[in-house]
DNA sequence: GCCGTTTTCGGCCCGACTGTTTTCAGTCG
């Protein structure tokens, strides 16, 4: 896809004409740069069908910008761009990570100190030829330094599993502190983005200092680098921000709104606003000075004639559209799941770390699960040793055993039992149909010669779907967040094919989670089920369900499309 | 540079904080 390449080079070419101070155009730019970032299909493909007028067409396209593009499509290159790159050929995306510098200070350091990416300005900050310049201090080259120190450490973007539960913890003891009297989460984090940049609180207090003060002295604070009277932020030594927000209880509402993002969901917010002669900020909904909306996010989506909308679909991709029509999906939630699907146990490792599948039993009613199903790996996959035919088959004698003594107990549960199968090289499973044919359920997965060509991957993955006992598409594209990319797949292809064989597609909670949620949007649209499992290696993974679900929302899904839903028989009807 | 059923011209999201250029530009979210 051409989409993200055209996208990056306008992107650069807004910072550019910000430093020229070109107004309006940025902001251009970076409009039409987000649009082909959401965009499904491929830019090339779009001139190719409708040359320029379908280029047009695009929100934020016109005339000139179009132009652009075609020229890139034929050259590989834009001319604007290629100017402005010479003229400062610095490396501007390193260079903008830095705390504190923006594209204009960039430019100057340029000019003044030829400083062109991270190792030529810790130089000359080293040498403190920073602090004389002309609009640069003492302070600018003491900040320069720290971030550059940060920014060593910085890990990035950081996993949505591992800042949930720290930023849970945080908040829990904010909310305990005496002069606390309301907090929540904000920003990515309370959208459940996959990967979160900074963890944003927002606190009411009857004394906001104290707050403050109680949030920058917090145990793994490094450094506070900014405090006013609203905000303060700290970088934490484990490498990520935390910004704390103090705001009045009256604009709770207004304010959740603002915090929670995204900033271009809250960018078209803002444009109704002003279309109804209003305006919307973190303080509230304003019809000239007289405050309109501002105690409740309801009150505020409704006051602007929309339907209050999920923070997990709050990234501009179509949802405000919906809410105005008041067309909002009734989104899935956790209290709707009744159970698991991919779960293993120590079956397939006796001697190892996970747990007895009396145990996983037993916390999955806990959980108020009417089902559980144990899926264990088979035996093409020796690391995690799988089991063989065999050893399935004794696993079932034992798991209907279990059954017959939970009924006998009384007790409104059942472990459904399938198997994790490999999905082999050449699309076969390795696992004897007849075997498999005695279990409820069969996921399939690749696990092995992930390199391989869109077609081989895409005959490999339609054989194993076609295969009658195969129900379930476990991980379906590889991807694992932040560590490994999805192998090469045509994903209309899977979709196809699914829908044709009734194969359910997994939404696999782990750090994997994948499906990703654009292609969980494409899946519901298309009618094809899915399935929204843990992958539990450990029991207290059952409890990444959460995580799963975060991620059907973000795609739209509804109950009716996730298949774990249903109460065990209709459960069991659907897989076959 | 884009956009429009109030407009083909005149608008374009909003506010806090910092440091430095003593009144505001740059940066951030």
């Amino acid at each position: 896809m051409k989409n993200h390449e055209i996208a990056k080079i306008f992107r650069g070419m807004a910072t550019f004409l910000e430093i020229e101070k070109v107004p309006f155009k940025p902001q251009a730019y970076e409009r039409a740069a987000f649009s082909l970032e959401s965009l499904s299909e491929d830019v090339g493909e779009i001139y190719a069908k409708g040359g320029m007028k379908a280029l047009q067409e695009i929100a934020g396209i016109g005339k000139s910008l179009a132009e652009q593009i075609e020229e890139y499509l034929k050259s590989g290159k834009i001319k604007v761009h290629e100017k402005f790159k010479k003229e400062l050929p610095v490396a501007m995306d390193e260079l903008l990570r830095v705390e504190g510098l923006g594209a204009k200070k960039i430019k100057i350091l340029y000019e003044k100190l030829r400083v062109t990416d991270l190792k030529t300005l810790e130089k000359a900050a080293k040498l403190n030829k920073i602090a004389g310049l002309f609009g640069f201090g003492e302070k600018t080259e003491k900040n320069i330094l720290q971030g550059l120190e940060f920014l060593k450490r910085d890990k990035g973007r950081q996993l949505l599993h591992d800042i949930l539960p720290i930023a849970r913890a945080t908040l829990h003891t904010l909310e305990q502190q005496p002069e606390v009297q309301k907090a929540s989460l904000a920003g990515s984090l309370r959208r459940m983005r996959e990967t979160i940049g900074d963890v944003d609180f927002l606190v009411v207090s009857k004394n906001p200092k104290k707050t403050m003060d109680f949030f920058v002295n917090l145990p793994g604070v490094e450094k506070v680098w900014g405090k006013g009277g609203t905000k303060a932020s700290v970088h934490m030594i484990n490498g990520f921000d935390m910004d704390l927000r103090v705001i009045r209880a009256r604009s709770y509402g207004s304010a959740l709104q603002y915090f929670t993002g995204s900033k271009d969901h809250n960018i078209i917010t803002r444009k109704i606003a002003i279309e109804k002669g209003l305006k919307l900020s973190e303080y509230g909904l304003f019809r000239g000075k007289v405050m309109i909306a501002n105690s409740t996010e309801e009150q505020v989506y409704k006051a602007l004639g929309m339907q209050w909308i999920p923070p997990e679909m709050r990234e501009n991709s179509g949802e405000i559209e919906v809410a105005l029509q008041g067309k909002l999906p009734s989104l899935v939630e956790l209290g709707d799941i009744r159970g698991d699907l991919h779960v293993h146990s120590n079956w397939e490792e006796p001697k190892g770390a996970k747990s007895s599948l009396e145990d996983l039993a037993e916390k999955a009613m806990g959980m108020g699960y009417e089902y559980l199903g144990i899926s264990d790996h088979t035996k093409d996959l020796n690391i995690e040793r799988g089991l063989s035919e065999k050893e399935l088959l004794e696993e079932n004698k034992y798991i209907k055993k279990l059954n017959t003594k939970f009924s006998a107990e009384g007790k409104k549960f059942s472990l459904l039992h399938g198997c994790e199968a490999n999905i082999r090289k050449d699309g076969s499973i390795d696992i004897d149909d007849e075997v498999l044919s005695q279990l409820d359920y069969v996921v399939a997965s690749v696990h092995s010669h992930t390199k391989m060509d869109v077609k081989e991957m895409s005959a490999r993955l339609e054989r194993a779907m076609r295969n009658p006992h195969v129900d379930i598409l476990g991980h379906p594209t590889g991807r694992i967040v932040g560590n490994r990319e999805e192998y090469a797949h045509n994903f209309d292809h899977i979709l196809r094919v699914a829908k044709e064989t009734h194969t359910i597609l997994e939404i696999n909670s782990s750090s994997r989670l994948d499906l990703q949620d654009i292609y969980i949007r494409r899946a519901k649209n298309e009618g094809v089920k899915m399935i929204i499992n843990t992958d539990t290696h450990n029991i207290s993974q059952l409890n990444l369900m959460e995580f799963g679900i975060s991620q059907a929302r973000r795609g739209w899904a509804e109950k009716k499309d996730v298949i774990n839903t249903l109460p065990i028989e209709k459960l069991l009807d659907t897989i076959k």
